[in-house]
DNA sequence: CGATTGCGTTAGAGCGCTCTAAATCTTACG
DNA sequence: CGTAAGATTTAGAGCGCTCTAACGCAATCG
């Protein structure tokens, strides 16, 4: 039972297929009969436009490629969204492949997306390598959304880390902290950004920075509380690297009889909607995500447009959203 | 700067086209030399397939289209690892659609598959209804996961709803619970399922059930809550429709001054990551998403070769991942 | 009334690839 | 040395669609 192709509906309508083709891409230049004898024609046998014959007729796709990092993380859901948002607008569809948290894997999905012929490439936390993505934008317009390195000849959308680290810091400082551990990211890409900006905000109050090796998840803060508790230079906030490192903090702090933010105060980062969980009720740092999927959108589709050449880095600002994980420290 | 085809290649390689097209589908009976000669030749030109062209020639994509409900769950995370993971197994490509909890959305998705000729449609917690996806099987193999409804002409994949709350039922009746409240999930699909089985596990054991609505998050668990406290018939143990829900009954039954699991036991349902927080720790209902994923895929490509044409139906059996939100009831 | 305009419609080539059938080249053997 | 059997390679049609150029026809005009 193959499917009916523009022949069968131009039989079926007594028309030709050039002009089932103009009726399928509503041109104004059909005559209104023949055009109900098309779209009743088509709909009768089920008639459906094949999307690769299409594409390799008109030499153009009008679809995007878009790549995951992880479809766990509900971070880049938000992302996905405001991508997807945009998109829609300019009329393009987008394809979503999953990286899996795998450099290779997400090669892999690279190169399917070029075998679609996409017309530009979303990478969204890629674990890629520059080379990779200098490799990719030299075929297609590409656009990096929430990775901070260079992406070389790609577009790129990001947050200022260090900016948001310092939204943290001066969070806790105006209430009135100033012994602050930075909990970092260890090899993560954002890391380095948000554990300098920590360090460079504390310096500016005069304070001391002190940061411990984190990780990206709960299971790492562990070991840095405990430490902490164990040497007894409990300070009394944390701001950790992201949120699930902060909710590790949490269970370790209570763990070890200390409450929050009675007597530590957590800051996470990324405003994930464990941050947002009333049980958790998490001070952290917020992307715009939304945002950031639907620049990358217009920056990527307006380079194909205009075709500028050279790569636009666009910085947004975060802000912070302040629950109960935060308070002024108790009095010594 | 359009991109090199193979006639390209061809010419570059000093062969014809049709042997570059033997060499890209690795064909056996190719000479070592004309091999070598064709894969330098592509690759000096950055030469990539175009699957639109191969795709319409060879009458078929090898390609999978999934639509998942909504992104942002992770609850549906590990389906998609599953079913990439058995499709790569089969060499099939999987195009990831994201239904963003709309009908709507969801039915130009399917539209946007079948334009792209996939060969089976995974649907992941569909919000379609019945008429919907009667249509869609009846173009395409389909496949249903995690969606309890009748799903005509579709294969699908789900857990025992009814079992999972059974096993929530046991597992505090054995604790020695005897009043145990079920917050449902309201409009939701598998609310029933769950809420039946409750009931039934109930009264198979010679208890009353006492079911109050609730919804599919957070904010919904608290009135019901409330409504407990406030009438004064806090039960010693809650089943909740799923862990977001969960989450909601702990952070309103904290704020009234309850303690869990000292004063009231909580069940969650799903054992999405967040039940795994060690600040949650919630004892919940685990469905075997991994597997669900790839038996949806096995399911419907068996389907594809071996045109079977009657719907299968796949019911998992639901595990329980006991946590520390559970505990014997404080001796009255 | 023949020529002109324009609208609506269509023929036909071509997009990049696969696949069948046929052509060509080797090799082995009597 | 001739030839048949294999092993390689290639020509050419066709996949379903778009797009350009050209065609037919009715209305318009001098």
């Amino acid at each position: 039972m193959s499917r009916p192709t523009m022949e069968t509906v131009a039989e079926r309508a007594g028309v030709s297929r050039a002009l089932v083709s103009l009726v399928m891409n509503n041109s104004s230049k059909v005559s209104e009969a023949k055009r109900q004898a098309v779209l009743h024609a088509a709909e009768q046998l089920g008639y459906r436009p094949n999307l690769h014959a299409r594409n390799l007729a008109q030499a153009r796709t009008k679809t995007l490629g878009m790549i995951i990092n992880d479809i766990h993380n509900p971070f880049f859901a938000e992302v996905v969204y405001g991508v997807e948002a945009a998109a829609d607008d300019y009329g393009f569809d987008v394809l979503i492949l999953n990286g899996g948290r795998d450099a290779e894997r997400e090669r892999r999905a690279v190169e399917t997306h070029l075998q679609f012929q996409v017309e530009a490439l979303i990478l969204v936390g890629p674990k890629l390598d520059n080379d990779d993505i200098v490799r990719a934008s030299a075929v297609v317009p590409t656009v990096v959304v929430a990775s901070g390195r260079d992406n070389p000849g790609a577009d790129t959308i990001t947050t200022d880390d260090g900016r948001g680290a310092a939204l943290a810091v001066q969070h806790l400082v105006q209430l009135g902290h100033t012994d602050i551990v930075h909990i970092d990211g260890a090899a993560n890409i954002s890391s380095r950004a948000r554990s300098h900006g920590y360090e460079k905000a504390m310096r500016s109050l005069g304070l001391e920075p002190r940061t411990l090796r984190g990780g990206d998840d709960e299971a790492d803060a562990e070991a840095a509380i405990v430490d902490l508790a164990e040497t007894d230079s409990m300070p009394t906030a944390i701001f950790a690297f992201n949120d699930l490192v902060a909710a590790g903090a949490l269970s370790t702090l209570e763990a070890a009889g200390l409450r929050v933010p009675d007597d530590v105060s957590v800051v996470g980062y990324d405003n994930t909607f464990i941050a947002e969980l009333n049980h958790m009720s998490l001070t952290t740092v917020n992307q715009p995500r939304h945002q950031m999927g639907q620049l990358a959108i217009r920056t990527v589709l307006e380079r194909i447009e205009d075709d500028r050449t050279e790569p636009t880095r666009i910085d947004l600002a975060p802000t912070l959203s302040v629950r109960r994980s935060t308070a002024p420290p108790r009095k010594a």
